[in-house]
DNA sequence: TCTGGGGTCCTAGGACCC
DNA sequence: TCTGGGGTCCTAGGACCC
């Protein structure tokens, strides 16, 4: 018999508006915008007019994440936008890791604002869960400034949905012999991993709460769901046998995409910004010391309709102007020619060195010629910042700073 | 001034091989 | 005369998460 795992799930209450509030506040700012009807939002003019977090006063208007700027103003007149400052988020966000990691090694990061941790493997040292939660939530608050809700439970699954059962500042346990009482009431839409689409489905299935989930017959739900029908049902029961990963799980790909200014259909527009892009990627690629094996572009016409077109190269690079070169190639191949609205690219497939398959093509001196080219590029814009060098047009520096 | 960006995982069809 | 089948790789698209 195994013993009994007790898995917390930590997620700060409305982090991105939570985190602009201590920024403000220790830039003098006179009030806190926790407070008020307040949400971080996306620049509209670039079109990034999104709400990414609103603030309590804000949600009790029902003003929704992901919604446009344009609607939350409707919903709630008084509101105030803030924009959103991710060096700053992430700042917060390692600093929350660390303090916690001070307790335990066994701690997942999930997101920028939620980990698990595994508190089965250190009870013995600290004692009662529900007290330790406390204690960390109060250290949280007391040298970082900001709030966060603790889920407790005997899996991951649980934990997470714990910790969001009623915000903030609150500590939920959801114990296996807890899962009928507080797990099935709820509406099968707020189950972890059921979104939009599915729930749409289940509720024409005359499946509406997590209860009706649990209890549904697999054979039948399966004829529309294949196979993760089982899973539904199995994390529906509160079922998931996953592990806390503590390690910094390896990265499967690397993207950057971007939103137009406008919507565009000249090449002359376009590739000097997916040579910005290129530089992007192929930046952080290097910077983790990895070769790519696949390259995508990642594009969306004006409809909003997205498209990928990728390729498999023989020999992985990281050299930004093969991955510049590829997918202006992939792009001209799968563009039908409509007005696009987003572009990006995507590197998948990630590997630590290359073993070069022979090519007859193939200057191999050339390429570690480029190579360290590409190195010495990054180094200087360490150094001096992005805008030092480049072989990126005004625009596509510009744009790619903005994004910083 | 309507609709972000960075990820992961899954599926399905076609190519290709034995 | 009637046309395998299993495994793997590759590509495109979709659902979901924060």
């Amino acid at each position: 018999m195994s013993m009994e795992r007790i898995i917390f799930h930590i997620d700060v209450n409305n982090a991105f508006l939570s985190w602009t509030a201590l920024d403000l506040l220790r830039k003098g700012y006179q009030y806190d915008i926790r407070e008020s009807y307040a949400a971080i939002g996306g620049d509209e003019k670039s079109r990034r007019g999104i709400v990414l977090a609103k603030s309590p006063k804000a949600k009790k208007c029902g003003v929704t994440t992901g919604e446009t700027l344009y609607i939350a103003r409707k919903k709630c007149p008084a509101i105030r936008f803030y924009p959103p400052n991710y060096e700053w988020y992430q700042y917060n966000s390692k600093a929350l890791f660390q303090l916690l990691s001070h307790y335990s090694p066994d701690i997942e990061v999930a997101s920028i604002d939620e980990c698990y941790l595994d508190y089965g493997k250190v009870k013995n040292l600290y004692g009662d869960e529900y007290e330790f939660a406390k204690k960390i939530q109060k250290e949280i608050f007391d040298t970082l400034g900001f709030t966060v809700n603790i889920g407790i439970a005997n899996s991951k699954l649980c934990a997470k949905m714990a910790s969001d059962f009623s915000k903030p500042n609150k500590i939920h346990t959801l114990y296996n012999w807890e899962i009928k009482e507080k797990l099935f009431p709820l509406p099968v839409d707020d189950l972890f991993g059921i979104g939009k689409q599915t729930s749409a489905k289940l509720h024409r299935l005359n499946i509406h709460t997590i209860s009706d989930l649990a209890h549904a017959n697999p054979v039948e739900l399966s004829k529309y769901f294949k196979n993760s029908a089982t899973k539904m049902i199995e994390w529906a029961n509160g079922i998931d046998d996953s592990e806390v990963i503590s390690e910094e799980t390896e990265r499967k790909g690397i993207s950057n995409t971007t939103t137009l200014p406008k919507d565009m259909s000249r090449t002359e527009e376009i590739f000097p910004i997916l040579q910005a892009i290129s530089e992007n990627v192929s930046t952080s690629l290097r910077k983790k010391e990895k070769y790519a094996s696949v390259i995508a572009v990642i594009f969306k016409d004006k409809f909003f309709k997205s498209y990928t077109h990728q390729r498999k190269l023989e020999n992985p690079t990281c050299s930004t102007s093969v991955i510049f070169e590829v997918s202006k190639e992939l792009f001209l191949e799968g563009w039908k020619r409509e007005p696009i609205r987003l572009i990006g690219i995507r590197l998948d497939q990630l590997t630590d060195h290359v073993t070069y398959q022979s090519s007859l093509f193939e200057d191999f001196e050339e390429k570690k010629e480029q190579e360290t080219l590409d190195f010495v590029v990054d180094e200087i814009k360490k150094k001096f910042g992005d805008q030092a060098i480049g072989k990126a047009s005004l625009t596509g520096n510009q744009i790619k700073r903005k994004f910083d």
